[in-house]
DNA sequence: AGAAATAGTGGGTTGCCACCCACTATAGGG
DNA sequence: CCCTATAGTGGGTGGCAACCCACTATTTCT
């Protein structure tokens, strides 16, 4: 724990130009390395989406679709826990800029299925493009194999948080 | 990889009550992954502050002070990269919690030198603490190995991150 | 048929975060 | 002594994410 640094003989600023390095105390922290780069990713990717005008919601429902199928809103709402708000204002979004398509259920028609359109593929596409992009900038210092490592230690670390308490 | 999900012959809804499974172009992201950990971390971390009436900025602060020793604030500034303004905020209620004390600079009155106190130091520990339970949760699937491993490559990836470009 | 549940929508609220500007006090250079 | 730069402060702004409520349309239960 290294606890004599209530001594003052430390100067409290060793250079004037001293540059700023981050307090161990931080770094020893796994949770604050993980929230910083991942803040770091995340506010990479926002801005690149960002200039498309689209938000990290769009990718993510983008992604369902052209994964797993065209779903119903609600499904959707399960599927990523997201407000049923929120995501008819994404699909919204997305139908006005053609990258999906919403149509009433004929059988139960208060529901409405969403599909992905060509575009919305294409979309995706680019915008893995850029994500894998953010991903080359964030992971540079690694490795493949190093990343490889990572990804896959995030990967069971994430599968274990509660989805659904 | 794996184009080949255009084909319609996956049912959009496998079963009712299928489990909300996360689209696997996103897994497939380190960059999300990260974002999503990271976002998870972050979160519990802050919780906790917050039943404490503290917030992440406050936690760095304490850090720095007692990692370094006192700090004028703009130097806390510089190594924290906070807006000068928030960091007013941020010590004022450290200060009015008696967590810091402030102190007129008397060779530059114009400096404001900050300090930790016992209490602040106490503080720390105790958030040092939180922290290393919301650790000990999130990356609970995790052998101390891994951790390790883990902790390794963030601290890697984090010192590469641009500071100041 | 009527009551209760469900799907989607529109609108608005809150809290957080980062940032910016105006202002005061002090320092330092000419 | 004036002029500029710097340190700190107070107040306010804009974006964003997460919620929540009210309302309509439709289905399902009884």
């Amino acid at each position: 724990m290294a606890s004599d640094e209530s001594a003052p003989d430390v100067p409290a600023v060793p250079a004037p130009g001293a540059d700023a390095s981050t307090p161990p105390t931080l770094l020893d922290l796994s949770t604050y390395l993980l929230s910083r780069t991942g803040k770091a990713a995340r506010g990479r990717l926002a801005e690149r989406l960002a200039r498309r005008g689209l938000r990290l919601w769009d990718m993510a429902v983008l992604a369902a679709l052209a994964d797993f199928g065209p779903h119903a809103q609600r499904d959707l709402v399960r599927r990523l826990r997201v407000d049923p708000s929120d995501m008819a204002k994404v699909t919204d979004q997305l139908a006005a800029a053609g990258y999906v398509e919403r149509a009433r259920d004929t059988a139960d028609r208060r529901r409405v299925s969403v599909t992905v359109t060509d575009a919305g593929r294409a979309l995706l596409a680019e915008l893995r493009a850029e994500a894998y992009a953010v991903q080359e900038e964030v992971l540079a210092p690694l490795s493949p194999a190093e990343r490889q490592v990572l990804h896959d230690l995030l990967g069971r670390v994430h599968a274990h948080l509660p989805g659904a308490p």
